[in-house]
DNA sequence: CTGTTAGCGCGTTCAT
DNA sequence: ATGAACGCGCTAACAG
């Protein structure tokens, strides 16, 4: 019958201080290491909470100070290995800084990034970083409304507590499908898969337009995100085709076509080439090894965090913040 | 010289209350849908809130209701894809509920355990969910003294309000090798990975039990966790024993091993077979494809958070707090 | 239907 | 060196 409040017995700090013998204020003092305790009433205090078990609450120290000691992460829902290293390198830096991390998965949608927002900001984080390729740079500002220090990564923005972390992957992707295409290629496939975030588009486009420019022929092939339906899609497109250079946005689907390729008789890369423009443990885990690029993601995370750190402690003392990150071009056995 | 408040401007209950004309309790009142308001004043309160951009902080309204809509998760630090797919499970469940995820990783170590469990209880989390195959139950009780309803999972654990889910592994992993085993087999070998936890681990006692009550033999080959070190090994390995049944805990190490056989003129699975214990995507992207065993792991968090939001609700109401899922096996081509 | 008031658990002056 | 008192932003009785 009165079974409502009885959870209602988390121990406070009211009552290590009745039983260490000393105000609140004292307790409160040996808590946050502040000077003026004689050592006697600092073992005492220590001693009753070690003997109560009493954990400081966060939200009432958050709540006093106006610091939650918590920082947002917004991401993508997606399984790709590369954002959960990122998020991995997030997590692991932000322990260490004494953060507690909180997680918001953005869907690809505007009502959704809005709905996130907002409860970006009602959990009172102390800063955030932001990975998203859907979001709008409107949509960041807006958070900035709020005061939360932000760092973004993949826009190249800057502001006042707002760094950023570029990741250059468009011009080597570029360059080395360009070094293919000039010699008058014409047999050229982009597999243009459908929800693969904004950077992946602007590469698809950037080669859209030099072929344009440079009277070279690019043909798209659409399909949904799943090695199966490509795997599937391929073995299709092989009983007409019999060749080409094949540019996918990922290496899980760079293996569909190399699969779907060498299982059509034909030999990879003399016959089909392929190209992961976003590179991970299959690229070198499969036969023949994925020519892709990469980037070490756990570590773009790490630094990311570790900016925030920084612009919400000295914010004065940063030299930069913004960080650039260049993808690296692994030439492996799926390209001549 | 006073860029120490400058932050102090987030919006209050109160200043809406104001630019209202009412009080906080009423502007509380419509925050929370109570009804008992009036449609008109109902209509200007929420004016004054967007006017003003005002967000509830989730901090006073925990530390009020002592509800901080905040769930723990508690996993190891792996990049694995499995304990990503759990974790996108859970938090992608968790955001249904209206609660925030915050993630605590755990290295491998007691004193880290501790540290962690202390950040835990500290950030005032209304439950959380486990995954963590180094945690004891000990470890875990602690965790209750706090009341904080827990689920578990990978343990088989119960009590007032602690969940569990438990995942089928060990048998079914069992049968298959005991069915090679039967025949009077001396060539298996175990890939003996440093740190893949509990589960792994039972599962090679298990499996040396066994051998040893049936007169079989196993050799267990110890590597660290790494593709390329498990690839150089078997790459010595095959220098001397041209065959085997080989078991390996995920199905990336089984790729090293299958790439290192081929390479070194081995037939897969004539000469040399390879099972996987925890399979994931390589195991039917790689050819020959990967014998494996799978699980749901995107499932196992959504039920697990699922099952977590009752616990936190109408924690009477609770037909089962526990759970239970079997690994599939998936024959493929690396196994006869 | 709306306003007043007392906590939620803790940090922080300001006295002593 | 220690304690009293107020404030952080909000919710929940209790009045009116």
């Amino acid at each position: 019958m009165e079974n409502k409040k009885m959870f209602k017995d988390r121990v406070t700090i009211y009552e290590v201080a009745k039983v260490a013998g000393f105000s609140l204020a004292t307790v409160s003092r040996v808590i946050n290491n502040h000077p003026n305790v004689t050592e006697k009433t600092r073992q005492a205090v220590n001693d009753a909470i070690k003997r109560l078990g009493y954990k400081p609450s966060a939200l009432a120290q958050g709540l006093a100070n106006s610091r939650s000691t918590n920082i947002g992460i917004m991401i993508p829902s997606t399984g790709y290995s590369y954002v959960s290293n990122m998020l991995d390198g997030m997590i692991d830096i932000a322990k260490i800084y004494g953060y507690i991390t909180s997680i918001f998965i953005t869907k690809r949608t505007k009502e959704d990034a809005a709905q996130v927002i907002e409860s970006l900001i009602k959990s009172h984080v102390d800063g955030a970083v932001i990975y998203d390729d859907e979001l709008g740079t409107d949509e960041i500002r807006s958070i900035q409304n709020y005061h939360v220090p932000l760092i973004v990564i993949g826009h190249d923005m800057s502001g006042d507590s707002l760094g950023s972390i570029i990741i250059e992957y468009k011009d080597p992707v570029m360059d080395v499908v360009k070094e293919y295409l000039r010699h008058g290629k014409n047999d050229c496939y982009i597999l243009d898969i459908v929800n693969q975030g904004k950077m992946v588009e602007e590469i698809r486009d950037g080669l859209l337009d030099y072929a344009e420019a440079n009277n070279n022929k690019i043909t798209l092939l659409r399909y949904n995100d799943s090695y199966g339906i490509v795997y599937a899609g391929m073995k299709e497109f092989f009983k007409e085709h019999r060749g080409g250079y094949f540019v996918t946005p990922r290496d899980s689907l760079a293996a569909a076509v190399v699969n779907a390729a060498k299982e059509s008789g034909l030999r990879v890369p003399e016959d089909v080439q392929v190209l992961a423009e976003i590179g991970s443990k299959y690229s070198y885990i499969m036969r023949p090894q994925i020519s892709s690029f990469s980037i070490d993601m756990f570590k773009v995370g790490s630094i990311a965090v570790r900016i925030l750190t920084k612009l919400l402690n000295d914010s004065s003392s940063i030299k930069d913040k913004t960080f650039k990150i260049r993808a690296k071009y692994n030439k492996r056995e799926t390209t001549i």
